[in-house]
RNA sequence: CGGGACGUGGCGCAGCUUGGUAGCGCGCAUCGUUCGGGACGAUGAGGUCGUCGGUUCAAAUCCGACCGUCCCGACCA
């Protein structure tokens, strides 16, 4: 393409307000624009990108054994009403009304489509099978934010698997995931595999591909020696007992005026160190009012909490509420002798004595609390957040925590569908059995996005070869040199035909600004052809990533190209 | 959904407190001089100041409603 005819508007100034490096740069560099809230068009240069992103994906699903379709976005509510997911997704599903007055959805993810799609299936013969299509998504964000990587439309790769068993599923589970490691590296990107919350999909099992940086949403606790990773939503750690009791081993009621916080009690003369308090939140889940207990240091994971009690409406209970529950404010709970209120504790209170906790009424706590013998805990489970520092649940070394970008999710569904849309086939026994289903999610533009995070320098974009919109661009320093002007467009010509994508910046600009554009939208060669060169047969190679500029004699420019180019794949 | 901010040529902003001719930088067009790391001069095009309503002789400016966008939080494959 000759940049002059081309269709890229670079900017001098930032967009307002844009947070993430990805998304100045795409905006800057003529990548995109947004035309709403978390949506945005695909200029020529990022629909090439976008392009070959997908091409990648496709390449790789395809090696795995994948056979694409193209379902629609357009869904029936009816479909959605049979799993429930209307319910459990409700927030985040686009939906009108068409002209006949039923409701339709604009589809978010499609395991109910393909599970349509799915139930032609008859044979334990016609096993396993991998489908996927590349589709655009409808998500209603609540608030998009940091351009692509968190957006109301976009495009998904999801693939889903249909197996007769679920060692089919983890054959197929351990294909993608391979086929995921080999995606993250063409486009650049150094991931780290997470287990992970599955959330609403109705998954037993599922991995996370994670991008460490700065704008991610996610926050991952790693190993430092590679022995653990998990999303800090299921993160687990190892943490050393608290030598018990400490205080009272019989319950004391105690005026403690003023206190309202674990810290405050902390400092109360006659109080108690954190790690020998317990922490009492009240939460409604799915409407029923619940105990949550925490020692007094740890912080509770909700997500821990809806995913072990499997609700799908959780929050915190309102100051009214939680007066009318136990007739004290917040600040001066506790559990003891609470009965009728589901009670959940947090697994490290559990064999815990000398405790103190809130009396349930406002100004006194009880001290000298066994936790077992003083409080009827309905269920024991693991509901705290690791902090970094704590010990590697495998190796004991202190987890770092970090924020991450998920780039990739893959999920180990089970019969979930199958029992929900009647997938099933006939074994080999003549018998009914339900279809084993995974599936697995792919943002494509979340992708561009988070390649260029992890691909930047602070004049621009710096792409990996594989996906640059453009693989060479040839600067003329002065177009209006007959000399200049003959030999860049011979050499845009050849290269062109020799199947380089190539771009040509014959503008009539100042050299200054075609540099800086050249590296602000990130083309991994820049061949510099000027009057200066010329003169002594040369032409410059300038290559975008190690900055590195060197003199090629004129003819051997070339073969210096293909060179380049096969070097850097 | 709760809290906060913003909306003025293509982009980034000032003007609003104290109502009276709409301004700056970048970009854009033409001409000239320049031009191997974001040039300079001259001339010029381009804006119903988010929308609707109100107050007023007069509204970008004051008041109200609505719409939109962003930020913090909540939520979220």
């Amino acid at each position: 393409m000759r940049w002059s005819v081309a269709f890229i508007p670079t900017l001098r100034d930032d967009p307002a307000d844009a947070e993430a490096v990805s998304h100045r740069l795409l905006v800057r560099g003529g990548y995109i624009r947004q035309l709403m809230a978390g949506v945005y068009s695909m200029l020529p240069l990022g629909q090439r990108v976008r392009a070959k992103v997908m091409a990648i994906i496709k390449e790789e699903i395809d090696a795995i054994g994948g056979q694409e379709f193209l379902l629609p976005q357009l869904h029936p509510i009816s479909i959605w009403e049979q799993t429930g997911r209307i319910d459990t997704m409700r927030d985040i599903i686009m939906s009108f009304e068409d002209n006949k007055g039923g409701t339709v959805i604009l589809g978010p993810t499609h395991e109910e489509i393909f599970a349509t799609a799915a139930t032609e299936l008859t044979s334990y013969k016609q096993l396993p099978q991998l489908w996927y299509h590349i589709q655009t998504k409808f998500r209603d964000e609540a608030r998009p934010k940091s351009g692509l990587l968190r957006v109301r439309e976009f495009t998904m790769k999801d693939s889903y698997t249909f197996d007769a068993d679920f060692e089919g599923l983890n054959r197929q589970f351990d294909r993608h995931y391979d086929a995921y490691v080999r995606i993250f590296e063409r486009l650049g990107m150094e991931v780290v595999s997470v287990e992970a919350s599955s959330g609403a999909m109705g998954g037993k099992e599922s991995v996370e591909f994670m991008v460490r940086s700065d704008v991610g949403e996610d926050e991952v606790a790693a190993c430092p020696e590679g022995d653990y990773a998990a999303n800090l939503e299921t993160a687990t750690s190892t943490l050393p007992s608290v030598a018990d009791p400490d205080g009272p081993l019989d319950v004391q009621r105690f005026a403690t005026p003023g206190v309202r916080t674990i810290a405050d009690l902390v400092s109360f003369d006659g109080g108690a160190s954190t790690d020998r308090q317990i922490k009492t939140l009240v939460y409604v889940l799915d409407d029923v009012p619940t105990l949550v207990l925490l020692r007094g240091d740890h912080a509770l994971q909700e997500q821990k909490l809806a995913d072990a009690t499997r609700s799908v409406d959780v929050r915190s209970a309102q100051a009214d509420e939680i007066k009318e529950l136990l007739g004290a404010d917040a600040g001066s709970l506790g559990a003891v002798g609470v009965e009728g209120i589901p009670i959940l504790a947090d697994a490290q209170l559990a064999g815990r004595a000398g405790l103190t906790t809130g009396a349930n009424e406002n100004d006194f706590h009880v001290r000298g609390v066994d936790i077992e013998r003083d409080i009827s805990v309905t269920e024991w489970l693991d509901l705290r957040t690791v902090n970094a520092g704590e010990a590697c649940p495998n190796c004991g070394e202190p987890l770092d925590v970090y924020s991450a970008i998920e780039v990739g999710h893959i999920f180990k569904l089970g019969t979930f569908y199958a029992e929900k849309l009647g997938l099933s086939v006939l074994d080999e026994n003549g018998a009914t059995i339900p279809i084993v289903m995974g599936s697995y999610g792919i943002g494509v533009e979340r992708n561009m996005a988070a390649s260029i995070e992890a691909n930047h320098d602070d004049k621009g974009i710096v792409w990996p070869l594989e996906i640059a919109p453009y693989h060479v661009v040839i600067t003329v320093v002065r177009p209006d040199d007959e000399r200049s002007s003959d030999v860049s467009t011979t050499m845009y010509d050849e290269l062109r035909s020799a199947g380089v994508e190539v771009l040509l910046d014959d503008r009539m600009e100042r050299p200054g600004v075609k540099f800086t554009d050249a590296e602000l939208i990130g083309i991994p060669l820049r061949i510099t052809v000027g009057p200066r060169g010329l003169e002594s047969g040369v032409v410059e190679f300038a290559l975008r990533r190690s900055g590195e500029q060197r003199e090629v004699a004129t003819e051997d420019a070339i073969a210096e190209v293909h060179a380049f180019l096969k070097a850097a794949r």
